[in-house]
DNA sequence: GTCTATATCAGGATAGAC
DNA sequence: GTCTATCCTGATATAGAC
């Protein structure tokens, strides 16, 4: 018994940043199957190589999960200080418009932090990213907030992370955006 | 070598209806960890038997997961029911109340649903589900909706399931409930 | 950088005793 | 209904050759 497993067939390797091509492929991966979904030999089928390839850039699963959020976590830690030196009344929106265009943008990727159990777990122990959340979390919601407030927050949270998880709106960018915006300020700006 | 597992202290049977205790258990875990995350051991663990016992109730995963979205199902079909049944005008508006209600009851079940991936997929094969989505769809939507009031249903969906899965807002239910149908009904009249 | 091969363990699932 | 014991597979991870 034991027939040879099939072994996707290997294109030949597009050479050059490995890392890059990993993170990736990883991100996509974790999008449509989960973090726990994914194993390290479905990414590395995804390249061609074999899970020892993937061993040599990364030396553990939670390293890899790391990785894909690092992108997210630089955006938000850049829109945490542009947020921070602006006047009081306009800090709201451009840290909305800046979360609006991070999900827009990073799609997927964005969507596994706000909602992938593991995701969630390996970043609630990373500071860099929660000393983002924090301060952003303070613009947004100023001192003392009310738990109305709280609430109305974590609606438009998860309502721009559904829709950048959406597909098939890859037409008018332009008017989602616009639409996102409107939606975020409207249910924050009410309570 | 290979140490005895510890084995979790098996507490007295609480008796009694079996399957439910594991639908309840599997639940919270799901909600906890993300369906493929949560292992029959885990489930198992915590109920304090062994993964055999759990397989006497359920012939696989699978199983536990339709039985967990399975009131789900149930209150959906209720819904659609019910908002099929009323004049035009009074339709959106009850489907809007009873999303609401079932994120806040149902809380993490309801967040899995929409958010896991396994579940996703599971459900997606499962006509049951699908049917009542496809009905209520219909009843917020309306024929031929354009992409703009997509885009506002997924993020008022998406809203309304991410504070459901909020934690410590156990106090003011009823304002927060007015608050998230006010916020729903702004996301999707506003289009 | 990538491979083959292997160690180790946990996961889902089954058989059969009590 | 629950247990013990076991099977098989796949998962993470490591060692060492090319």
């Amino acid at each position: 018994m034991n027939l040879e497993k099939p072994q996707a067939a290997r294109k030949r390797t597009p050479r050059g940043q490995g890392k890059a091509r990993l993170v990736e492929a990883a991100s996509e991966l974790f999008a449509e199957l989960g973090v726990s979904g994914t194993s390290l030999q479905a990414i590395a089928d995804r390249l061609g190589v074999t899970k020892a390839a993937v061993y040599h850039q990364f030396s553990s699963k939670e390293d890899i999960v790391v990785a894909v959020a690092q992108p997210v976590i630089e955006r938000l830690r850049n829109m945490a200080d542009v947020g921070e030196s602006l006047p009081d009344g306009q800090r709201q929106l451009a840290v909305i418009e800046g979360l609006v265009d991070l999900a827009l943008a990073e799609r997927g990727t964005a969507a596994v932090i706000r909602r992938d159990p593991t995701m969630a777990q390996i970043l609630d122990d990373h500071a860099p990213y929660r000393d983002q959340i924090t301060r952003l979390d303070a613009l947004l919601l100023g001192p003392a907030p009310t738990i109305e407030r709280r609430v109305a927050l974590a609606f438009a949270g998860g309502g721009i992370m559904a829709v950048g998880a959406l597909p098939g709106i890859e037409g008018p960018a332009a008017a989602v955006r616009a639409e996102l915006i409107a939606a975020f300020t409207r249910a924050l700006g009410s309570i």
